[in-house]
DNA sequence: CAGTGGTCTAGACCACACC
DNA sequence: GTGTGGTCTAGACCACTGA
C-alpha cells in the first residue's frame, strides 16, 4: 500500500462490503459471531470507522446482526410479514395476530389528523399493538380514531390500558366495512419504537400507513413500525408462488 | 444552551436531528438549500462527522436531498407510486407506465432462479424496465423469464435493445393470467440501479419482489428498486381515502 | 470486570458541479 | 478555479452485555 499511485473510482468501504459479503455466503452460518469491529479493521487494514461504513450496509441488507456489548452476527434470512389487504376486516377481530397493549386518549400527529379529518389539536382514541413473531417484537402500531365515529359501546368509560383497546376495537368493528388503503415508506425509529423492537433509535424502519373508511368517509388511521433489517412485507394477490428471493 | 450541565443519555446527532427537523418545518420552505455541513457543524459546535449523522437521519426521513458538489435541500414530500396489486394484467399491456429499454439473455441471481424454479446457471430473458414520475427515474426492474415458458412469438430472435423488450413481453401477455404476489423489503442500490436513479451506490432503496404466475407455475419474477428517499408504495384496497401522511 | 458496539473529534483528501 | 458533499484516518471515550 505505499503505492497511492491509481486511483481507484471504487470506495474502500464499497470493497469491503463486496468481500465481506462473499465471506459471509462462503465461510460464516446464520447466527454465527463476526470477529469484533477493531479486529476486523486491523485485518483489512483500514479505520474502524471505514470498516462500521460497509457493517452499516450489510446491516441495512438485513445480512448482519450488531447488538451492542454483545457482537455481531449473521442474521437470519427476514421474516415475510403479510400486510395484504386480503381480508376484508376491521383491526382486532377474530385471527389477528396483533396484540393490543394499551389504549389512551391523545392528539395525533398532524398527518394523522388530517387524514381523519379532524382538528389538529382534537384527541382520538390512540390503541398501541404490537406484532410478535417467533417471540420477538416485529412491528408496533399506533391505531388513531376519533371517539365521534364509533358506535355506542360498553367498557370504554373506565377502562384503561388493554382493556379499553379491546373495548375499543370492539366498537370499531360495528361499523359497516368501507375499504381500506396503505403506503409502506422508509423511515427511522423514535425512541419509543426502539425500545419496543429492542433496537437503537434512530433504526431504519418500514412505516406502514393504513387508513380505514366506512360509509364513505375515514374512521380511523394505522401507523405500523416494522424493523426494517428483519422484516419483508408481503401483500400477495391470491397466493400464487411461495417467494422467497432475498 | 449554556448549561451543558446535566448529563444527557441522548446522543448528540439525536438531538441535532430533532433542531434540524424543526427548523425544516418553521424556517425553511421545499426546495430551500441550506448552509454547508462546515458550517452547520460549526455553528451547532461539533465536528462534521457528527452533523453529518443527523444529516444522515433526515435524507432517511425522506426530508433532505442531498447532492455532491451542489449542496443539501429541502426535499419535497414523498412521491406516492401505486404498486398495489389491482388490475390483473400482465407487465407491459397498455397503460403500464414503465418504460422497457432493454432486453438481454443473462443468468439470474440465484433467488430468482430458485423462485423461477429453473437451474442456478440457467440464462432466462431479462428485461430491464425504468419508471419515470415527473420527469424523473423513480424506479428501475429487472424482469426475468424463462424462454422456455414463453409461448411463440415473433420479432425476438433477432432484436435487440427495446425491441427485443417489446417482443418479449408480448409473448408473455399471450400467457393466461394466474395472478401475482409481492413483496417490499429495504436494500442498497447497486452500482447499476444507483446509476439509472441518480443516487450513490449503496443508497437505501424499497425492493419490491414480484412473482407472476400462469397455470399454477411461476413464469416470471420482477426486482424492482425504488428511491427510499423519495417514493411512498400505496396499495390500495380500493381508492376508499386519499391518504398523505407523512 | 473485560469486551463489545455506539458516539465523537479534528483533521485530511477526493469526486463532482458550476462558473 | 471555488465550493460542495463523500470518503477516510487514528485516535478517544461512552453505554451496554455478560461472565
Amino acid at each position: 500500500m505505499s503505492r497511492p499511485d491509481q486511483q481507484q473510482p471504487e470506495p474502500k468501504y464499497w470493497h469491503l462490503k463486496t468481500v465481506l459479503s462473499q465471506a459471509l455466503d462462503t465461510e460464516f452460518s446464520v447466527g454465527q459471531t463476526l470477529p469484533n469491529e477493531r479486529e476486523l479493521a486491523a485485518r483489512f487494514g483500514v479505520a474502524r470507522a471505514t470498516l462500521r461504513q460497509a457493517l452499516d450496509q450489510l446491516e441495512l441488507e438485513g445480512r448482519l446482526q450488531r447488538r451492542r456489548g454483545v457482537g455481531t452476527t449473521v442474521a437470519p434470512p427476514r421474516f415475510g410479514v403479510d400486510v395484504s389487504p386480503g381480508q376484508h376486516t376491521w383491526p382486532g377481530t377474530a385471527g389477528d395476530p396483533w396484540v393490543a397493549t394499551d389504549c389512551t386518549v391523545a392528539v395525533p400527529p398532524r398527518a394523522v389528523a388530517d387524514a381523519l379529518g379532524v382538528a389538529a389539536d382534537r384527541p382520538v382514541e390512540t390503541v398501541r399493538r404490537t406484532l410478535f413473531t417467533h417471540g420477538q417484537p416485529i412491528g408496533t402500531e399506533h391505531l388513531f380514531i376519533p371517539p365521534g365515529v364509533l358506535p355506542a359501546g360498553e367498557g370504554t368509560d373506565n377502562a384503561r390500558g388493554a382493556d379499553r383497546a379491546g373495548a375499543v376495537l370492539a366498537r370499531l368493528q360495528l361499523l359497516p366495512w368501507g375499504g381500506r388503503d396503505r403506503a409502506v415508506e422508509l423511515g427511522s425509529a423514535g425512541a419509543d419504537a426502539a425500545r419496543l423492537l429492542d433496537r437503537l433509535p434512530g433504526s431504519p424502519v418500514l412505516i406502514v400507513t393504513t387508513g380505514y373508511a366506512s360509509g364513505g368517509s375515514p374512521v380511523a388511521v394505522g401507523v405500523a413500525t416494522y424493523r426494517a433489517d428483519t422484516c419483508r412485507l408481503t401483500f400477495g394477490d391470491q397466493e400464487p408462488l411461495s417467494l422467497t428471493a432475498s
